[in-house]
RNA sequence: GGGCCCGUAGUCGAAUGGUAAGACGUCACCCUGACACGGUGAAAACUCCCGGUUCGAUCCCGGGCGGGCCCACCA
């Protein structure tokens, strides 16, 4: 018998209880089930889930169940993303950088097992059903593996390649930096107006505005605007740069804006990102103009200086050379170090680069043939693949990464290549693969650089589908029928995960996506630690539990849409779980001495108010399969909330009593009946909900109903049938009309201060069918405790006599 | 600057081409033989603004205002 609901006892007692009973088994071998696979987000392992995991998690695990419900073949791993800068600087700040690479890289293994078992942990307490045989780790020999053997295939196809490309660089700590280690600042500037020489104009001069007079050694062009008539004639022409006299050809871009500065823009390498992007572009040469330190290089005299010096001096001899027209104060923003708040730089250097460009119409239309949810989210994608400037820079200057498995000639530069079975290879210690280079005879070196962390994790498809491993696993799994994200990475890793599955497999990696949003913190922020306002799951886990919780990210709302967090959500769905806890033990006691199996084939005698039920649960069965296809669990989680507290508990089990405690009175036959009713209406129900609270659902499912269900679990029982002949117009229509003339009478009572199952003389109905009442006149009086009714045709009205 | 999403009672939010659920909060009352983390009621919304389509729009279209996210840019 159902006690008293004790969620920390249950929960973790579900928890193991489905593994021991394999409830969440993926078996490769079934060949009978249709099989769904699921792609599902590797978290990155930073220590602790955040309610952005819990929220998005959740909602792949209402699918796993729910698919397992119906009968799938659910294959639902999980895997860890966990080689990255942040876990280096952890373990850096706890060892200092004085170890060896290998060294290094063990640490870090070390640190982030210890992030992972705690992940975990927090992911089985929330009560995530993956299967655990099939977790996986981007750090491990074998992910390193398949990472390099794709790299190696795309290699041998074309796509992977060294080039020379700009880097985000710091000069104080001497280092390349991500994009997502930029920060920037507001600071005041001078514009600096210069004299180009030119023969095209009248007074022999172009003038140009630039804050980076000292990168005047690196001008390569100047760009007007292509509309801007004020310098029409001088597209095409040459102009000469101050100080170094180098030849520079007048282009146009549609970026330059003519309003600013003179409308005229010296193109440089590289003082900022439009530079970068109109090198490329426009197929300008780049120059070197300063160095790892942040000194010019290429300067003439000016070289070696530090650029804030450089600057100040180009400065006063541009004023002495009378080639300053004039400076304007500006502000401006500048991107600095996350870190040390110092200016960076873009320098180039060499890096290894996936070749995306020219790619973005395969990409699209893969894209395009999936399905989405909700349908906009493909708009990002679309955008994202219509801007590429440039090709996919593959490598980091990083060691906790996946290496990157090749070796280059010191001297012509020839890339050599690991054999396939020699994988996985660390470049970094191992000897290379032939003693020199094949083509020059020059000794070779391995590549330092490791993989940027989007490299491993867009090919998570490739890897739980056992690709170039297990070919009838493959095959099985292979394309993944689920890829669930959130919006912020659709542009990496979705974009490249269709990338390079197209590129390796010639076909798209999943079929259908579900993509979320993020969760705020209560006041609409983003939750962060410098805002303390970040809310731990563990801390909701423990004051609501995990079904709690898990039903407030289905009361959450739509996708992709970031959602405040909301206590009063929460709350209220702790509130609902207890709710369904009492109703069922009020359901059990009600069952006794009843047997479902015995009902079978016998015809039971049901009122109008037990084929309401019937009928109002078929209903909900209905609409919810639709809404768990669509992924839809906020109206799985209201409709049912709705009907099982207001219909179901409200009206229904108030109208049922009577027949359940008086059956010397009112008829064994009638007792069966709604004992019947109540077995299958709440069972229905648990099924609903199981995928979204599972916990309590098993816990009520293993007390009542498994001795007569036969099934092990209710993770491991059958989505309900559908009985489409028990959906009832009439009866529905007869239940509503009862319900409202109890309402009356309850209000009546409460206008009366009357307590609600105070006897009443006599009830007076107007209804405009009184006939409809006929069938439930029992309920009336015996819920309405009215010892007389009587009834006439009109406009609904009740009037009640004591 | 570009793209996308959103704008409904104090708050959060659902639905709909025919003036609008529910929850929280507020107020009044009631411990109904499962539940006071319960029950019965009440008050509370000119569905952001302006046009258009329509017999009729909160829902469709156009424009505006406001909020959010992503991307780009600031020479």
């Amino acid at each position: 018998m159902l006690g008293d609901w004790k969620p920390k006892e249950i929960e973790p007692k579900w928890q193991k209880k489905w593994v021991e009973l394999g409830a969440h088994k993926f078996d490769p071998r079934d060949a009978k089930r249709p099989v769904y696979s699921m792609d599902t987000p590797p978290p990155f392992t930073s220590g602790d889930l955040h309610m952005g995991h819990v929220l998005s998690y959740a909602y792949f695990d209402f699918a796993a169940r729910y698919k397992r419900l119906r009968g799938f073949n659910v294959y639902y791993p999980q895997g860890w993303d966990c080689q990255g800068f942040p876990t280096e600087v952890k373990v850096e700040a706890k060892f200092g950088k004085k170890l060896k690479p290998e060294e290094f890289r063990a640490k870090c293994v070390e640190w982030t097992d210890q992030f992972i078992s705690r992940m975990r942990q927090q992911m089985i307490s929330m009560g995530f059903s993956p299967d655990w045989d099939y977790e996986y780790k981007t750090m491990s020999p074998e992910y390193h593996r398949k990472v390099q053997l794709s790299l190696l295939k795309m290699y041998a196809n074309g796509l992977v390649y060294r080039g020379e490309h700009p880097v985000f660089w710091c000069p104080h700590c001497v280092s390349a930096i991500a994009k997502a280690e930029t920060e920037e600042e507001q600071r005041a500037t001078e514009l600096n107006f210069v004299k180009f020489v030119s023969h095209e104009t009248k007074d022999g001069y172009i003038t140009i505005a630039t804050t980076r007079p000292e990168l005047l050694h690196a001008c390569v062009a100047i760009f007007v605007h292509p509309d801007d008539n004020r310098y029409r004639k001088l597209v095409g022409t040459h102009a000469h740069t101050p100080l170094y006299d180098r030849e520079v050809k007048v282009l146009t871009d549609p970026d330059v804006d003519p309003t600013f500065g003179t409308g005229i823009v010296m193109m440089c390498t590289f003082g900022d990102k439009q530079d970068v992007v109109w090198t490329y572009r426009h197929n300008l040469p780049a120059i070197e103009s300063i160095d790892r330190y942040g000194k010019l290089l290429n300067a003439g005299e000016f070289t070696g200086l530090k650029v804030a010096d450089a600057k100040m001096k180009i400065i006063e001899r541009l004023k002495a050379d009378g080639l300053l027209i004039k400076q304007e104060k500006i502000q401006q923003t500048v991107k600095t170090h996350d870190r040390c708040k110092k200016p960076i730089e873009l320098l180039t250097s060499k890096q290894w680069f996936c070749k995306i460009k020219g790619f973005e119409e395969p990409v699209k239309s893969a894209a395009r043939a999936m399905r989405w949810v909700p349908e906009f989210t493909l708009q990002y994608l679309i955008d994202w693949a219509n801007y590429i400037e440039w090709d996919w820079v593959i490598s980091r200057d990083r060691i906790f990464g996946t290496p990157i498995p090749f070796w280059h000639c010191k001297k012509c530069g020839e890339i050599v290549t690991p054999p396939e079975d020699k994988l996985p290879v660390y470049p970094i210690s191992d000897a290379p693969p032939l003693p020199k280079c094949p083509k020059c005879g020059g000794e070779l070196e391995g590549e330092k650089a490791t993989c940027d962390c989007w490299v491993d994790s867009s090919i998570s498809p490739l890897i739980i589908s056992k690709w170039m491993e297990d070919e009838d696993f493959y095959n099985l799994t292979f394309p993944a029928t689920l890829r669930p994200q959130g919006t912020e990475i659709i542009r990496t890793w979705c974009f490249y995960t269709i990338y390079r599955s197209l590129m390796l497999t010639g076909k798209p990696p999943f079929k259908e996506l579900l993509i979320n949003g993020m969760v705020l913190a209560p006041d609409g922020k983003k939750m962060s630690k410098s805002l303390g306002n970040v809310i731990p799951p563990d801390k909701l886990i423990e004051d609501y539990s995990a079904d709690a919780v898990r039903q407030w990210t289905a009361l959450s709302g739509a996708f992709a849409r970031d959602k405040p967090f909301s206590y009063k959500d929460i709350q209220y769905a702790k509130s609902f779980v207890l709710k369904l806890w009492n109703a069922s033990k009020f359901v059990e006691k009600s069952l006794e001495g009843f047997d479902r199996r015995k009902t079978k084939g016998t015809t039971l005698k049901f009122r109008t108010v037990d084929r309401w039920m019937l009928s109002r649960i078929n209903r909900l069965i209905k609409s919810n399969t639709a809404n768990y296809d669509n992924y839809d669990y906020f109206a799985i989680i209201t409709s049912v909330q709705d009907f099982f507290w207001h219909e179901f508990c409200d009206f229904y089990l108030e109208e049922v009593k009577h027949r359940l405690y008086q059956s010397e009175k009112f008829g064994e036959d009638s007792k069966k009946a709604t004992q019947f009713t109540l077995y299958v209406v709440l069972l229905d129900v648990l099924k609903m909900l199981a995928p979204i609270m599972p916990h309590t659902t098993e816990e009520i499912y293993d007390s009542i109903y498994k001795v007569h269900e036969g099934d092990k679990s209710l993770a491991q029982s059958k989505w309900p049938a559908l009985y489409e002949k028990d959906i009832d117009e009439k009866a529905e229509k007869k239940a509503i009309l009862l319900n409202q003339v109890l309402t009356e009478i309850r209000k009546f009572k409460a206008e009366k201060k009357m307590a609600l199952n105070a006897d009443i003389a006599a009830v007076k109905i107007r209804t405009l069918e009184p006939e409809l009442l006929d069938d439930v006149k029992e309920e009336i009086t015996e819920a309405g405790k009215a010892k007389k009714i009587e009834t006439s045709q009109g406009d609904f009205k009740v009037e009640v006599a004591v």
